[in-house]
DNA sequence: TTGTATGCGTTATCAT
DNA sequence: ATGATAACGCATACAA
């Protein structure tokens, strides 16, 4: 940097000015210090900056995995909502594994990112402890709720209801539910449940918990395992209700295989609305969960933070949703 | 540091040492030391490290699209490949933009990270001398070939023409091609359509340009348009090779929409066995390129170069594929 | 095996 | 609007 500040005839200070877009500079020094930079190449050194400013403009992004659709969906909203504001996204997968969530929040990488947006899937309510650190952090899901830190999560309950109303209006009355996790009092799947459990309620249905398919983690194959159990188990079916949108193509897969006619023997609806779910065979009805409303408000939460505007109570933001009607519940 | 070198009653240079993993430490040391770190919550800073080292144990990626699942399920395996080595993976996604693609090779984040892995979609052979830059890069894809640097490929020809004969292998014998890239001399594209094309000579099939169908972007929505066009045009088909999978899934698509049957009147084989593939109806056929292979082999050469080990010529390195049988060209 | 002193390249403070 | 200088927190050369 003294080099180009010598080229210019400025001093380094002046070049540091320039550089990070300080407006008091005059136009003529700024053309001078950028054309010494042109003609001797310099680059800046960023983690020289980084660690005389103490920030790095980088934030990070933990998350299970992003061959999940989802996740990658997600981490696409969530680098373009940090570019508009000039911050760079570092991706961390935890692949839900308890001691790579732990280091996100206390390794020393975390030092490298001036917050974190985390999606936990391992961590959870009896964890609150330990969301308490000294860096801004943005939570997303529904492992914790009323915890130490700012979260954007949705109205998971009522989406469910919604989506299962949206069945339930198609005059079917033998609703599976795909994804389901037993005994689990809170997170995703318990709180998708209750809004099927609701929306059945409402209409009178009663609730046969032969309906309920378990599925450990959602992916595709954990959907086949689980729509082929509920189908070999003889109970009868009108319709899924899958938690995700991995797990409902899953059970499509299986209804293909088995020449079920969807929607006209069953019904499939599922939840994320991935771009894979426009694309399937019949495209998938699913529930839309705002993804780029959560991405674009986690952002706006952790740039509050790290500028400091916003010192006071965690938050909690809820994202609006939309039920998507595709082929696979039409009619 | 300097408060845990006192807590422990070492000097900073022994707290630095067990930090970094210098194996000549005393044992009693060391757990003194990790024990006043414990204590005072202490936590090294990694931009301080960085600027000192010169080294940030960092590496680029830099790719089109995270939410295309080629590319997600590619930085899956190359964050897991660097992982092993020790290596943190930062994400630049592109956008198949030129002036993104110029930002990744010379713009100061460039040296945020020791190396830089890199799948070009704008660059191209013309710009050869843009590639050379001063830090370690290893390039991905068909847009450049003989450059001045690492390359991790694949034989396009071969596997194109693989596919198509397995095509013919059926008894199809005509093949449309969705994703062509007219007048495209070089690139993903125009070699996958000489594969195909060899393989028809091979077979003494005549090349019939009416079944060339071309689309820009390689999407599930060109896809779906290049085969409604296709159909709409009234040329008879028998099977479609689809340059990508998701090409081949927007195909799907449109054959489900008309109720065209796969495989019993129209055979479909995608590119890149991206996990979707498996799951659609029908499950999908399709090249499997080697994905983790192609991760590690990049990997490798990168840490190889940033080692310093390997100063020599670039190198070309081919992986392996696969053809892929499932239900959409099964008999 | 461990301690001391120096400097990595930038930004912040203060001055002009 | 610009300049001089200190300091950020660590790793490394060299010494012990």
């Amino acid at each position: 940097m003294s080099d180009v500040a010598q080229l210019a005839d400025v001093s380094v200070k002046t070049v540091s000015n320039v550089l990070s877009g300080y407006p008091h500079v005059r136009d003529t020094t700024r053309a001078r210090v950028l054309d010494a930079v042109e003609r001797l190449d310099y680059r800046l050194n960023v983690s020289a900056r980084n660690l005389r400013s103490g920030r790095t403009r980088m934030i990070g992004l933990a998350l299970p995995e992003l061959r999940l659709p989802y996740f990658a969906e997600l981490a696409d909203s969530v680098i373009l909502a940090a570019e508009r504001r000039g911050l760079t996204v570092l991706i961390e997968q935890t692949n839900a594994d308890r001691e790579r969530e732990l280091d996100v929040l206390h390794g020393p990488r975390r030092h490298l990112t001036d917050g974190l947006i985390f999606s936990p899937l391992a961590l959870g309510q009896q964890d609150r402890e330990l969301f308490k650190v000294d860096v801004p952090v943005v939570l997303l899901g529904e492992r914790m709720f009323g915890g130490p830190i700012d979260h954007v999560t949705m109205d998971n309950v009522d989406a469910a209801q919604a989506a299962t109303e949206h069945l339930i209006g198609l005059g079917r009355r033998r609703i599976a539910v795909i994804g389901a996790h037993e005994g689990e009092q809170v997170g995703t799947a318990a709180l998708r449940v209750q809004g099927y459990a609701q929306a059945l309620a409402a209409a009178g249905i009663e609730l046969d918990p032969a309906l309920l398919g378990e599925a450990g983690p959602w992916h595709r194959d954990t959907g086949a395992q689980a729509m082929r159990a509920l189908l070999d188990s003889g109970t009868e079916i009108d319709a899924v209700f899958a938690l995700n949108d991995m797990l409902g193509l899953g059970a499509l897969h299986v209804l293909h295989e088995r020449r079920i006619d969807v929607p006209g023997q069953i019904a499939v609806i599922g939840f994320d609305d991935v771009d894979e779910a426009s694309y399937s065979s019949p495209p998938m009805s699913s529930v839309s969960p705002g993804r780029v409303q959560i991405a674009e408000t986690a952002v706006d939460l952790l740039c509050a933070r790290i500028a400091g505007s916003s010192a006071g109570e965690p938050v909690t933001v809820r994202a609006d949703f939309e039920i998507v009607v595709r082929a696979s519940t039409a009619g």
